[in-house]
DNA sequence: CCTACCGATCGGTAGG
DNA sequence: CCTACCGATCGGTAGG
């Protein structure tokens, strides 16, 4: 009854993985290293995960994962609008990298680490995930909403501000998830200039 | 008279590093891959470097230090305009970027692998710079020319998207620096809305 | 620029 | 979950 949710070991496993693969990077970080923090030796890792890939697989398709749940919600949704979709997508991507910033800076950072099979199937959800942000834009752009003359350009400028976000985000600040996003949406959409 | 500008090993071999380095990440690049890129054994790498750090450092403060230039020539030119100084500034980053793809994304990438010394002077140059854009756009809110609700972020936002655009610049294009300096003018002040 | 080689560390397995 | 250990590879040195 007084239960406290205690993680299992596989999924505190993935938490120091993703804690150290962001600060020494994928290649820097060894089973040594995560097994010390667990307090174990490093074989005994292997009851768990078949691989240190298999560590960086979770940790990246966990993310990636979030990503494409935001727009098939949104496609489910059937809202048309398009600055109204690139703003739900704004307010969700913050909150994803918000709420999980170890893993998102793996995501962003590490994925080239993943093994061939892993990488073209990861490649494939950022794409896509990529291409529906671009999509968003054209259609502004063909309903007279957004006016630019580089949709791609746009839209990475756009998603590696987001994704740029756990560099300096600090989950016991004063900024919250949701004030980042607007701060966001305004300098996107309206620009700096008064 | 006909002389071809041969660039000597040292130059050569941060050359071949810098490539490495982007694509395999510094932990995960070994010397004895950059040797058999060179078509040299490893050791003889040493010859013209100290380390593999040694190597690092070079590009990263290659890098470091044409953005520290570009702000030091602004200083120079007592040009005051806020909007001015920040055109200044992208045009000039951007060319840095595409005219370095490589180094630019090991600078972007890699530094935190860097040797504690080498780290703190890296951070002091970098943090330098990030605060002379702040200190401009703060310049164009008190003057009534920018507006924002958070500079932090629009300096960050920024950052980012000249950074990153190492990652889909393509050198033999047909997008020019000029051509992207604008379009990342046009979206950072102006915004996406019409 | 090379060969020969160092100690350290890597991801991972065997076997319990 | 451990101990014991594998072959491979690492950055780097000695000596020429």
């Amino acid at each position: 009854m007084d239960l406290i949710e205690i993680p299992d070991r596989k999924d505190q496993l993935r938490e120091v993985a993703q804690t150290l693969f962001k600060e020494k990077g994928y290649a820097g970080s060894s089973m040594r290293d995560i097994a010390q923090i667990m307090g174990i030796e490093a074989p005994s890792i292997y009851n768990h995960v078949n691989s240190k890939h298999d560590l960086l697989k979770r940790i990246c398709f966990e993310i990636a994962d979030k990503f494409i749940l935001i727009i098939n919600n949104i496609k489910k949704s059937g809202s048309s609008h398009p600055a109204i979709t690139l703003q739900t997508i704004i307010l969700e991507h913050v909150e994803v990298v918000t709420e999980n910033h170890d893993a998102s800076a793996v995501f962003t950072n590490e994925w080239r680490f993943l093994e061939a099979s892993d990488l073209d199937n990861f490649i494939k959800l950022r794409n896509k995930y990529e291409r529906f942000i671009e999509k968003t834009i054209k259609d502004g752009l063909e309903q007279g909403i957004f006016k630019t003359n580089n949709t791609k350009l746009v839209t990475l400028s756009l998603l590696t501000s987001l994704n740029g976000i756990y560099h300096w985000y600090n989950p016991n600040g004063r900024l919250k998830a949701e004030d980042i996003s607007h701060n966001i949406m305004n300098l996107f959409f309206l620009g700096l200039k008064r």
